[in-house]
DNA sequence: TGATTCACG
DNA sequence: ACGTACGTGAATCAA
C-alpha cells in the first residue's frame, strides 16, 4: 500500500472557520468556534481519506521579517479579529496533543510550506491532499497531488485536479500563475493588468502559454485598448506573476516521512478541556478506526535467485536501490525495493569450500555504504561478524522488541510468522523487507518510532562496543580465591557427612529435604510444590535445631561462589584476561538488557565475602575503574511520574528517602527516626516499586500480614498521589491491556483479564511495577548512548564496558579518570530532566572492589 | 525440560 | 478459598 499524505493551510482554514461559524466560548472564556470548525474538517477528512502523514502550516508573523512578498499580502489583509488571535494557540496546543506535525518558518507562508512538502511528495509518488481555502493553491495540482478546496463555508469541497483545471480553463495547474500574473488580486493586493479580467487572462494564456508570451506578442498581436493595457501593464504583470508563485523550495528540513499520524486520540484530553464535545465524539469514532488508516509502500519482493560468487558480485555492483535487505544464515540473501532478490551460497564443506563470513562482508559492504536503509535481523551481531552499518539502519529484532517485549523468540522466523508473512528458509531477505514494512507501521501506530530510533537502535551499537571491550580480570586473584573457596567447601562436606552419618549430597534439594525433616525430623519444615523447602529462608528458620544445617548454609554459599562466579569467570577469560560478556536487548518485558555468558549483572555485592570476587574485576596497568551508579532511580522515576509532592519535595530537599518515609509514616521528625523505622520502611518503598501486597510486606520485613496491611494504609496516606498513580497504572493495564514507560516502552498485559485470581493479581503488581522499572531503564539507555558519543567525540581513550541496571563502569588511563569521572556523573544526571533531580555517585578505583 | 536455589538491581 | 513481593541468569538435580 502507498503512503498518503494530507497537507493542511492552517492560517486558511482557520480563517474560513472563524468567518463560517457564530463565536463560542467554553466555560472558562476561551474562544473556540475557529477552532471547531477547523477540527471539524480535518478530522472529517482524514476519516474520509485515510492519510497516513500530515503536517499543518501556518504563517509565521515574524516582526522582523522585511520579506517583500510578506509585505505585499500583509498590506491587503485585515487584521485578525481579537476573538480569532487566541485561537491560533489553542489549534496549535491541540494539534501537538494529537502528534499531527505543526511546520512555519519566517520568511515562508503556509502555503510555500505546503507547496515544498507537495513537491517532495510528487517526487517520491506520494499521493497528496492540500487541504486550502485560498484558490492560489490550484497551481500546486499534479499527478499526485490534489488540492481540496473549501468553498464559502466549511463543509463544502471541491477536488482541484489537473483534470479540473483543464476542464475549467483549459489550461495546467503553473499557467494558473500566469492567468493570476494578468488579472491580478484585490485580496491579496497585487494588481495584474488593470482592465484584464478572468476571462480575458484566461483566454491569452490559453493561446499564449505564459504571461512572458502574452506581452512579448501583445505590440504585434493585440489592438486597441487591450493592447494598450497590456504594453502599460508589463512590469505589473510579471510583478504580480511572481507574487502569485507558491515557492515550492522552501528549505523545510522535514520530509513527509517525518509526518506519520498516529495515536490521534492523545488529544482527548485537551479537547474535553475545551469543551468540545463534537470534535471529541468524531475523534473517537476516528480512533477506533485509526489502525486502518496507517500504511506505507511496501516493497514487490520477486523470486530469489541463487548466484554464483561472480554473478552475485555483478548484480551487488549494479544495486542502486534504496531499501536494502540483508540476510546471513546458510546463504547471504540481499533483497531491495526494486526488486532484486538474490542469493548466494555461504559456507559449504570441503569439496565446495563456499564463501566465508569474512569473503560476504567485504563483498556486501560497498553496498552497505551506499545504501539508504539497510533492513536487517539483530545489528549487534552482525557488527560482531565484521560487518559495519555506516548509514541508517532497520533491526526487525529490535523492532519486535519493542512491538511485543513479551514474545518467547525473536527470530526472523517467528517474526514473520506472527506478521503472517511466509517465509523461506533460504532466501529471508525479500520477506524481511515485507517484515519491515509491517513493523514500520506499527511502531508509528504504537507511538515507538522514537523510542526506537532515539533509544533502542543506537543502543545496539554501544551495547557491542561494550562486548567487544570487556573487561580484566586478575587470574592470580580468581585462582586465590577458587582454592580458598575450595578448601572451605571440602572441610565443610567432610563435617556434614560425619554430622549426617551417611552419604548425603547436599546440592540436592530433594535429598537435603528429606534428611532434615524425615531422617532427622526437625519441625517447622515448610514445602514446595515438589517437597520440603530448603531454602536459605526455611533453612535460617531452624539452623538452632541441628548444627548440620548452619554447615549446609555455610557450603552452600562457598559452592555457589566457587562455581558460579570463581570458576566460571576462570573458565570465560580470552587471552589477554579479559571477559567478553553478551548483552540481551530482547531478553527482559521491562526493557532492562540482560547480561549472560558470563551474567556481569550479578556479581556478589551485598556480603563480605562474595563482595572479595570484585577485587578480581581490574582496570589495565596505568588505567583505573570509573564506576558511576544512579541514587534511588526508580523511586525518584515514582516521584516524577505520580506528581505526588510530598516525595518530589524528599529528593528536592536531597534527603534520605527512606527515612523521610519513616519520619511520615510513623509521625515523628526525620532526626527522632530510628534505623529500625527506616529499616522497615525502606521495605516499604521496595515493596510500593514492586506492586505492593500486605502479604509479600509482610514476609519482607517479618511483621504480621495486619500489621503490614496496616503499615501499607498509613504510607497510602501520606502519599496519596502515589496511590494515585499506582491505582491508575492498574486501571490503565486493564482498559487499553497494556502498560507504558515515559518513553512509550510498552507491556502488554494480558494476566490482568486472567480467570485466575492469583494471575490477575500478578499483572497488577507488574502494571505498577513495569512503568517504574522500564522508565529507569530508558533513562540509563539514554545515558549510555550519549556517554558513547561523548567519549568519542571527546577523543577520550576511555571506553563503557559495563552496565548493571542503574550503573555504569567505565574503564578509561589514569590520566582520563577525573575527566571521565565527571563526564559519566554529569551524563546521568542530566540526560532527562524530571520533575526531581537525577544524582548520580562516582568512585574511581582499579579493581570493581575499590569502586565503592 | 522444569524445579529449586541464589547471586544481582 | 485462594497464594503472591518486580526484573533477571547460572548451576544443579531429577526426571
Amino acid at each position: 500500500m502507498a503512503s498518503k499524505m494530507l497537507l493542511v493551510d492552517g492560517n486558511s482554514l482557520m480563517h474560513r472557520a472563524f468567518h463560517a461559524l457564530p463565536v463560542m466560548t467554553s466555560d472558562s472564556g476561551e474562544y473556540t468556534n475557529a477552532l471547531h470548525g477547523f477540527m471539524m474538517m480535518l478530522l472529517r477528512v482524514i476519516a474520509d481519506e485515510k492519510p497516513d502523514l500530515c503536517a499543518v502550516a501556518f504563517d509565521r508573523h515574524a516582526p522582523t521579517f522585511r520579506h517583500l512578498k510578506y509585505e505585499a499580502y500583509k498590506a491587503g489583509r485585515t487584521p485578525t479579529p481579537d476573538e480569532l488571535r487566541p485561537q491560533f494557540a489553542s489549534v496549535r496546543d491541540v494539534l501537538s496533543e494529537m502528534h499531527i506535525r505543526i511546520i512555519e518558518m519566517d520568511g515562508y507562508e503556509a502555503d510555500d510550506i505546503l507547496g515544498t512538502l507537495s513537491l517532495m511528495c510528487e517526487e517520491k509518488g506520494i499521493d497528496n491532499l492540500i487541504i486550502t481555502g485560498d484558490r492560489d493553491a490550484f497551481q500546486l495540482a499534479g499527478p499526485h497531488t490534489t488540492v481540496l478546496y473549501t468553498r464559502q463555508g466549511i463543509k463544502d469541497t471541491e477536488r482541484v485536479t489537473p483534470e479540473f483545471i483543464r476542464e475549467k480553463w483549459n489550461l495546467s495547474p503553473v499557467q494558473l500563475i500566469d492567468m493570476k500574473g494578468l488579472m491580478g488580486d484585490t485580496s491579496d493586493n497585487y494588481p495584474g493588468v488593470p482592465g484584464v479580467g478572468e476571462k480575458t487572462a484566461q483566454k491569452l494564456i490559453e493561446r499564449y502559454g505564459s504571461v512572458e508570451s502574452v506581452l512579448d506578442h501583445a505590440d504585434a498581436d493585440q489592438k486597441g485598448k487591450l493592447r494598450e493595457r497590456l504594453l502599460e501593464g508589463r512590469a505589473s504583470a510579471l510583478e504580480s506573476k511572481w507574487l502569485a508563485t507558491i515557492e515550492r523550495h522552501a528549505p523545510l528540513g522535514i520530509a513527509p516521512e517525518d509526518c506519520p499520524l498516529h495515536n490521534l486520540k492523545d488529544g482527548a484530553g485537551i479537547l474535553a478541556r475545551l469543551q468540545l464535545r463534537q470534535v471529541s465524539a468524531r475523534l473517537e469514532t476516528l480512533s477506533e478506526a485509526e489502525d486502518i488508516l496507517v500504511s506505507i509502500h511496501v516493497p514487490e519482493a520477486g523470486e530469489c535467485e541463487l548466484l554464483t560468487l561472480p554473478d552475485f558480485s555483478a548484480r551487488l555492483d549494479a544495486l542502486s536501490a534504496d531499501i536494502i535487505a540483508v540476510s546471513l544464515g546458510t546463504h547471504l540473501c540481499v533483497a531491495s525495493n526494486d526488486g532484486t532478490n538474490i542469493a548466494l551460497r555461504l559456507g559449504g564443506d570441503l569439496i565446495d569450500p563456499g564463501v566465508s563470513d569474512e569473503e560476504a562482508a567485504s563483498l556486501l559492504q560497498p553496498l552497505l555504504n551506499r545504501a539508504k536503509l539497510i533492513v536487517l535481523h539483530d545489528l549487534k551481531r552482525l557488527l560482531g561478524q565484521g560487518f559495519a552499518f555506516p548509514g541508517a539502519v532497520f533491526d526487525v529484532m529490535l523492532a519486535g522488541y519493542l512491538l511485543n517485549p513479551q514474545r518467547r523468540s525473536f527470530s526472523l522466523t517467528s517474526l514473520c510468522a506472527e506478521a503472517q508473512l511466509p517465509l523461506n528458509e533460504d532466501q529471508p531477505a525479500g520477506t524481511m523487507l515485507r517484515l519491515y514494512a509491517v513493523q514500520h507501521n506499527q511502531l508509528r501506530k504504537d507511538g515507538m518510532e522514537k523510542l526506537y530510533h532515539d533509544i533502542e537502535l543506537p543502543l545496539a551499537r554501544v551495547l557491542h562496543d561494550m562486548e567487544r571491550a570487556g573487561i580484566l580480570t586478575d587470574e592470580e586473584a580468581l585462582r586465590a580465591l577458587s582454592e580458598r573457596f575450595n578448601a572451605h567447601i571440602e572441610s565443610l562436606m567432610a563435617g556434614i557427612r560425619e554430622l549426617a552419618g551417611e552419604e548425603l549430597n547436599v546440592n540436592s534439594p530433594k535429598q537435603l529435604g528429606t534428611f532434615l525433616f524425615e531422617t532427622l525430623g526437625l519441625p517447622g519444615g515448610k514445602k514446595t510444590k515438589t517437597g520440603w523447602s530448603t531454602s536459605a529462608d526455611a533453612l535460617e528458620a531452624i539452623q538452632d535445631e541441628h548444627p548440620l544445617v548452619r554447615q549446609v548454609l555455610e557450603y552452600r554459599k562457598y559452592a555457589k561462589l566457587k562455581s558460579t562466579y570463581v570458576d566460571a569467570l576462570l573458565r570465560l577469560r580470552d587471552r589477554e584476561g579479559r571477559i567478553h560478556t553478551s548483552f540481551d536487548q530482547t531478553a527482559t518485558v521491562t526493557g532492562r538488557i540482560s547480561s549472560l555468558e558470563p551474567n556481569l549483572q550479578n556479581i556478589p555485592v551485598r556480603t563480605t565475602l562474595g563482595r572479595e570476587i570484585r577485587r578480581a574485576f581490574i582496570a589495565r596497568p596505568g588505567w583505573q575503574l570509573v564506576d558511576a551508579d544512579y541514587s534511588q532511580i526508580e523511586l525518584r522515576v515514582l516521584a516524577h511520574m505520580s506528581g505526588d509532592h510530598v516525595m518530589i519535595d524528599a529528593f528536592r530537599r536531597g534527603q534520605d528517602i527512606h527515612a523521610r518515609t519513616a519520619a511520615e509514616v510513623y509521625g515523628v521528625p526525620l532526626e527522632e527516626v530510628t534505623p529500625e523505622m527506616r529499616s522497615s520502611s525502606k521495605a516499604v518503598n521496595f515493596g510500593i516499586v514492586y506492586g505492593i501486597s500486605d502479604f509479600g510486606l509482610a514476609r519482607g520485613i517479618g511483621v504480621s500480614r495486619a500489621e503490614a496491611s496496616e503499615f501499607i494504609r498509613r504510607y497510602f496516606a501520606r502519599y496519596p498521589d502515589v496511590k494515585r498513580y499506582l491505582d491508575s497504572c492498574v486501571a490503565l493495564g486493564s482498559t487499553q491491556g497494556y502498560v507504558t514507560t515515559y518513553f512509550n516502552r510498552r507491556r502488554y498485559l494480558p494476566e490482568l483479564s486472567d480467570r485466575s485470581y492469583s494471575i490477575r493479581q500478578f499483572g497488577e503488581r507488574a502494571a505498577m511495577n513495569s512503568p517504574i522499572q522500564g522508565t529507569a531503564a530508558d533513562i540509563i539507555k539514554l545515558a549510555m548512548i550519549r556517554v558513547h558519543e561523548a567519549l568519542g567525540e571527546q577523543s577520550f581513550s576511555a571506553r563503557l564496558i559495563l552496565q548493571v541496571h542503574d550503573e555504569l563502569i567505565v574503564e578509561a588511563p589514569d590520566d582520563e579518570a577525573q575527566a571521565a569521572a565527571s563526564l559519566l556523573k554529569a551524563c546521568m544526571e542530566t540526560i532527562v530532566s524530571l520533575d526531581v533531580p537525577l544524582v548520580a555517585e562516582v568512585n574511581i578505583g582499579h579493581s570493581w572492589y575499590d569502586c565503592k
